[in-house]
DNA sequence: ATCGTTCTTGATAGATCGCTCTAGCGATAG
DNA sequence: CTATCGCTAGAGCGATCTATCAAGAACGAT
C-alpha cells in the first residue's frame, strides 16, 4: 500500500515509470531494454514483473497514460497563464523550444516516438497512444471552445495545432534547430487569431 | 556489377533496401530485425554484409536517403501535375491520406518513426535524417517560389507544410484516421492560398 | 509472537539480437 | 582448363532481450 514519500524517494513503481517515460520518449519503446530502465530507476529488476504483471506492454501503457495526461495539463496550464488563446498558443510552442534546447534535443512530444513505432505492431499500444491524443484534443476544443471560437472550429484548430507541434518536433529533433517549431507556432497562432477576428468564420 | 534485371527480378542488394524500407518505416529501425529484413527480401543473410559492411547502420542510412529521395520526387510529381500550388498541395495531402487509407494505417512518412528513434542515439542516422528533411525543404522551397512566393515566405510555408505533414501522419496512424490530414492540408492549402492572392505578404 | 501480505532481489531460462566467419557457386578472363 | 572475383549461403558467436522464479525482507494485523 505504499504510495510514496514517507522519506523524500518517490515509491519504486513511480520511479519505473519516470525512468520509463524518460526513456521511451528520448530512445523510442523498441530502442528501450527494461534493464536500462530499472538502472535508471535504480530498482530491482523483479519489482517490473511485480507492478506490471503484463510485463513491459503494461508498462507502456502505463508511461502513455501517465505522461500524456501531465503534457495534456502543461497544454492546458498553458492556455490559462495567457491573456488569451493566441498568446497561450505561442507561449506552448515557446516553451517546446525551450525544453527541447534545454535537453539538447531529447525531450520533445513524452508519446510521439513510442506511437509511431506501435502504431502498426502493438495494438493494445496504440489503442493508449490514440486515447492520450483524443484526450488532447478535447482538452484544446475546449480551451479554443471557452475563447468564443465555434466548437467544429475549435476542433479543427486544435487537430491543426497537434499536427504541427507533433510534426515540428520530428523536424526540430533530426535538423537540431528549433526553426520549425517557431514557423508552425507562429502558422497556428495566426490561424487562431483569424479566428478570433473574424468570429462568425468559425461557428460550427 | 550486377545492377539488376537481365530477369524482371530486382538485385539482391535492391530487394534488401526495399524491404529495409518497408520495415523500418512500419515497425521503427530498432524495431525490425536484421533477419527479418533478409527474409522479407528473400535474400540470404550474408548479403547484407556483404553489400552494407558498415552493418545495420549503414543500411539504414542508405534506406533513409534512398526512400527519402523517393518520397521527394512524389512531392515534386505532385506539384507540377497540379495547375497552381495550392491544389497541388491538395492533392498531396488527398494521396498521403488514401496511400495511408490503403495500406492499414501503416505507410505513412518513410522516414519519421526512424528519425524520432535516432534523433538522440545516433549520430551518423540523425545526420541522414536531417538531410533528407534539408533536401525536402529546398524542394519545397523551389516549388512555391516559382509560384510566386518570395523566397523567405515560400521556405516558412515548406516548414509549415512539412510539419503539418509529419503531425498528421503521427495522429493519424494512432488514431487510425485521416481526419488529421485532411485538416492539416487545408490548413496548409489555406496559408498558400493567402500568399498567392496577397503576394507582397511574403516578399523576403 | 505468529501469520499473511506486500515488496524486494537477482539468478537464470529461452529466444533473439547484430555480426563474423568460412565454404562454395557461377560467370568470366586468360 | 584454371584462376579470379562477385555473390550466395548459413552456422554459430557473444551479447542482450523479455520474462520467470524462488527466496528473503519489511510490516501490519491478530
Amino acid at each position: 500500500m505504499n504510495a510514496g514519500p514517507a522519506t523524500g524517494r518517490p515509491s519504486t513503481k513511480e520511479r519505473i515509470v519516470t525512468a520509463g517515460a524518460e526513456l521511451f520518449r528520448r530512445q523510442g519503446y523498441t530502442g528501450t531494454g527494461l534493464k536500462q530502465i530499472v538502472a535508471e530507476a535504480e530498482a530491482p529488476f523483479g519489482s517490473v514483473y511485480h507492478f506490471f504483471p503484463g510485463g513491459k506492454e503494461q508498462l507502456g501503457a502505463e508511461v502513455v497514460r501517465t505522461s500524456g495526461a501531465a503534457y495534456g495539463a502543461l497544454f492546458t496550464a498553458a492556455m490559462e497563464a495567457a491573456p488569451d488563446p493566441v498568446t497561450g498558443v505561442r507561449d506552448f510552442f515557446a516553451g517546446a523550444a525551450r525544453t527541447l534546447v534545454e535537453t539538447g534535443y531529447a525531450d520533445a512530444c513524452p508519446i510521439a516516438t513510442l506511437a509511431l513505432e506501435v502504431a502498426s505492431t502493438n495494438e493494445p499500444l496504440r489503442e493508449a497512444t490514440a486515447e492520450v491524443f483524443t484526450g488532447w484534443i478535447a482538452l484544446g476544443t475546449a480551451a479554443f471552445a471557452q475563447a468564443g471560437i465555434g466548437e467544429r472550429a475549435a476542433r479543427e484548430l486544435t487537430i491543426a495545432l497537434l499536427s504541427a507541434l507533433e510534426g515540428a518536433f520530428v523536424l526540430a529533433r533530426a535538423l537540431r534547430s528549433t526553426e520549425p517549431l517557431e514557423v508552425a507556432g507562429e502558422s497556428v497562432a495566426a490561424r487562431a487569431s483569424a479566428l478570433l477576428t473574424a468570429p462568425d468564420a468559425g461557428r460550427g
